[in-house]
DNA sequence: CGCATTATTATTGTCGACAATCGACTGTAT
DNA sequence: ATACAGTCGATTGTCGACAATAATAATGCG
């Protein structure tokens, strides 16, 4: 198991900040003042520059140069844009991952994919998410590609804002979606990569319509817990 | 049209390393010092470090905490890993430029077409890649999907430096790469989306077998002219 | 002589200070 | 009243210095 050196203070920042994006306490179009955040971390301004540039390769802020930082604007477009680039990378790892799998990348989707059963089960929101990240992980470690496994690693975070914008309006139809992860998983057990890109389309197209649906006004989601 | 906002020095320096590691002055697995480079460009450590950050972001050198920076290595599976991907996105591009784009994109894009026919005409290799350059831009412009052109931009660079390692044994064989985009463009004024994807698909698998056939020993280059 | 252990040096990480630039405001002239 | 120039505070950009950490050389021991 290769060793990850341990997170460095701009990393952290940087999760910290994207947590506080993701839940919506750093609105959209927000300016992101440096020296503000470092005071309010107790940082210096160094490491936090080093986050911000962080965030920016996780699309999560716009730097623009003596102008400073500001939280990405999140719109109905934006949200096309994203799921656009989603299903065409998350396909591709679908397919690699059926062409590559070991006995142990099936095990940890298997593992992931029940995990995702059982949540879904019992509408247990949280729990599912985390599965569905498990199983993306294991696909990814699957697919055998570092350059696109570093792509979507720094996609992550502004998925999961989108996704947390439609959290609420997501209960009832967490049964429905399993669907598409049992598909994958079926067929990527059978040996059939193209079947498993396919099912990773159509879940990417599903995805995109139900962050549609919510981004234009069904349900909207004002703030934190 | 947008005006963009001048150059910051940390962007300019990334272009400037970014340079010579494209042109193989620095080589491939090679640690990059902040202080040196700094000294070297006549600049203080901050905005180099930012330069390397923005390296990152483009792939070409990979930061690790505490032990600095390293140019990425290329090896074959790094060249796949990358066309994959390369496919992946830019397929994407082609669909949505062809779904997309308007007369004035039709234009730009039949202009980098001519240049690229005359450029092959005149075995022009430098004017061949600005012109397949500038096709890529423009397509990328009427794929209007700015979240796309963001991370292709980023992924210029680490082509640009693939590219450059076959770049000797590319003068035959340009007239026969000038067909995918006669091809591309022929699809994309037809209305045709799904055949341009499919050109944009075969060009960029093309692309990869010829570098993959460089990067196994045909021909290889030692360093910069 | 080989290997572990400790100094020494080289390099990265963080900070606070100062300079350059931007944005909002004010006052003036038309 | 409106357009414009100038001024001032806020914010970003750059620097040099110091602290923390890793890489390397030197030393001692079996």
């Amino acid at each position: 198991m290769p060793f990850t050196p341990s997170e460095n203070l701009p990393e952290q920042l940087a999760r910290e900040i994207s947590d506080k994006i993701i839940h919506n306490e750093l609105k959209p179009g927000e300016r992101v003042i440096e020296a503000r955040l470092a005071d309010e971390m107790g940082v210096s301004r160094s490491p936090l520059r080093e986050a911000l540039r962080i965030l920016e390769k996780q699309k999560l802020v716009a730097l623009t140069p003596r102008k400073g930082a500001r939280v990405t604007p999140i719109s109905a477009a934006y949200i096309e844009w994203y799921y656009d680039i989603f299903e065409a990378l998350y396909s591709l790892v679908a397919r690699r991952a059926a062409e590559n799998a070991t006995e142990e990348d099936r095990e940890d989707l298997q593992a992931a994919l029940r995990k995702i059963e059982t949540a879904a089960a019992g509408h247990d929101i949280d729990a599912y998410y985390e599965g569905i990240f498990t199983f993306a992980a294991a696909g990814l470690q699957a697919a055998r590609n570092p350059l696109l496994e570093a792509l979507l690693r720094d996609l992550g975070p502004a998925n999961r804002r989108i996704q947390y914008a439609s959290l609420s309006s997501r209960a009832d139809d967490l049964q429905r979606n399993v669907r598409f992860f049992q598909e994958m998983y079926r067929h990527l057990a059978a040996g059939k990569p193209s079947r498993v890109e396919a099912a990773a389309k159509a879940y990417a197209r599903n995805e995109k319509a139900f962050a549609l649906k919510i981004a234009n006004g069904d349900k909207p989601r004002e703030n934190s817990p």
